[in-house]
Parts: C-alpha cells; structure tokens; sequence
DNA sequence: CATGGTTAAATGCAAATGCATGAAGTAGTC
DNA sequence: GACTACTTCATGCATTTGCATTTAACCATG
C-alpha cells in the first residue's frame, strides 16, 4: 500500500509540476501584461456566460472552477466591485444567491479572450502538433482523480480552467 | 501571428491545468495530513542536500527552483528558523551568502521523500503504466520553455519540483 | 581609484490566501 | 413545531505572496 514510485512515473510528476508552473506563468504573465486582471477572473466569467441565464449560484461555480468556498466568495466580491456581475437575491433558497454576469463582463470575457487564446497558441498550440495535444489530453485524463465532471467541459469557445 | 489555438491544444491546456492542480493539491494535503510542511520545503532541501557540500548561494537555489527571488529569500529564512539550513558566509562574494543544508534538514527531508513518493505512486504512479509515464514526459517536455536546463534534473531518489 | 552599470539579497507595504468560525437557512425526524 | 444535522455564504485573523525599492558589493572603463 506504501510502494515507491517507478522512476518514470517520477519524472512525469516533476515534468507536469514544471511545465505546468512555467506555461501557466507565461500565459498569465502575457495577460497581465496586455492589462488585463487574473485568469481566474477570466474563468469565472466564462462559466457564469455559459451558465443558462448568465446566472449561477456561488456552490456552482466553486464546483466548475475547483476553488476552495471562501476564494469563490471573495472572488466574487472583487468581480461585483467591478462591475462585471452582481449578486441577485435567490427566492427558492434564501440562503443562497445568484451571481449573474453583467454586459461589461460578458465584454471582458471576450476581450480576455483574444489575449488569451493568444498564450494558449503561443505557449502550447505552437509547440505541438494537433494529434499530439490529443494524446497528453489522453494521458492527462487518466490522472483526474476521482471527478467524473473534468471531461465534462466542452471547449465552446474558450477555456475554463485552473 | 495571433492566429488561435486549435481546439486540441486548449483542450491540452485545460487538461494541463486542472490535472496539475488537483494532483498538487492531492499530493500537499496527504503530505500536510502526515504533518509535514510544505513541498516547497522538501525541494529546497533536496537541492541543498543535492549540492556539492550540502551548500547553495541562494541564486541558484531559485534558478532551481523557479521561484522569484524573494520568494527564495523567505523561504530561506524559514529554513533558518526551523534549524533546517544556516547561512554562511560568502567568502569570494562579499554580497552574496552560502545556505548550508543541517543535519536536521537532511533527515527531514528523507522523511518527507518517504511521504511525498507515497503520495507520487498515489496518485500518478498507480494510474499510468511506465510507458504511459514515459510519453506523458515526452510531451510535457515539448512544452518546456526557453530553459534548457529543465532535463538536467536527474532523478536520483526524490522529486525537484514546482 | 572614481564612477556608472550590474548583480545579490532583504524588506516595507498592499493584496491574496488559508483556516477556522459564525450567521442564516434548510431539511429530516420525532 | 422543536431539535439536530447539514448546507450556503461571509469574514476576522494570521500567513504568504507579489511588487517595488533599498542596501551592499562587484565589475568594467577611463
């Protein structure tokens, strides 16, 4: 129950641990760059667009983006501080709340976008071939862990991520 | 040359972040559960003890260790602390110091390895064969950045990481 | 050996994170 | 309906990060 690991399977940890750090910070690094807030803000907006009337309740949307509760909680704060959403009263569960995206968000969506997919092209896109992206997401769906949803997300027109 | 990325590789990238972060996120909590400090503290003292006579300059500890430098610099500082490391002086560079690796860091360490390989078979050996492990590298490594020094790491008997 | 440019490391301050807890509501059970 | 257990969300507080700046030392050049 306590093996060791095989040497490869080592050396894919550290290379996931590496690569994902350093890809992950050139993209970010080009977002804000071109002005723009954090990609976590970026994915929140998406989900919240996508969601059937641009609403979604906090739980969901901690759920999609594997946040821990509070960092949603004040992750929304800061996107109604904005002004890209605003939080509706939700009548059949007076605990609870709606977060609805708003048109100046649904705008930063799509301007963070073209940045966006911008990195993604530049940092992956360009460094591997098409049938060769398809078998990391291969291999990398093999590691999500116990979460039936990861393969869920259908890649409209941008990335939810994180 | 802003052209978009295909569907493939962002769904790669998708796949790259989310799996990263909740294997990472699998791997700290098992090994903080186990009463251990952060990763980032194993992989400091994998590379002090790594080292020639147990001693890094800091700059180079955070080349390693693609940390930015004052990161490196308090995390140095909580090494200290604990009686991990010490800082030395630094006889042919007045500016800069020496942070040697203690015998408490040493056992640390490989107590935390035992742990954290635990946590590695875990959650990445037992899902993928050593083939797999060996294409999943492969991959990744395609993505490696402006960074040459990134297949240096040898894996002797533990992880650098992050 | 003065002097302007560069590198090593630390640090003050603001913002973000993690943790634990609290307040308010729902839901099942008796 | 009263009680207990659980869910949703916010928040106070300590720690950690990120950023910009500072201090000190090196180094090349004239």
């Amino acid at each position: 129950m306590k093996r060791k690991p095989s040497t490869e399977a080592t050396a894919a940890w550290i290379r996931l641990m590496r690569v994902q750090s350093r890809v992950l910070n050139a993209v970010e690094q080009d977002l804000k760059k071109a002005g723009f807030p954090p990609l976590a803000w970026y994915d929140a907006l998406l989900e919240l667009s996508r969601a059937p009337a641009g609403e979604l309740r906090p739980v969901e949307l901690e759920k999609q983006m594997l946040l821990p509760q509070y960092s949603t909680s004040r992750l929304i704060d800061r996107l109604v501080d904005e002004g890209l959403a605003v939080r509706r009263e939700c009548k059949i569960d007076k605990r609870g709340q709606f977060v609805e995206i708003t048109e100046a968000g649904r705008e930063l969506q799509r301007k963070m976008w073209s940045a966006y997919s911008a990195g993604i092209e530049k940092h992956v896109g360009s460094k591997l071939s098409d049938a060769d992206a398809v078998k990391l997401c291969g291999l990398l769906d093999r590691l999500g862990c116990s979460c039936g949803e990861a393969a869920s997300l259908a890649v409209k027109d941008g990335a939810a991520v994180r």
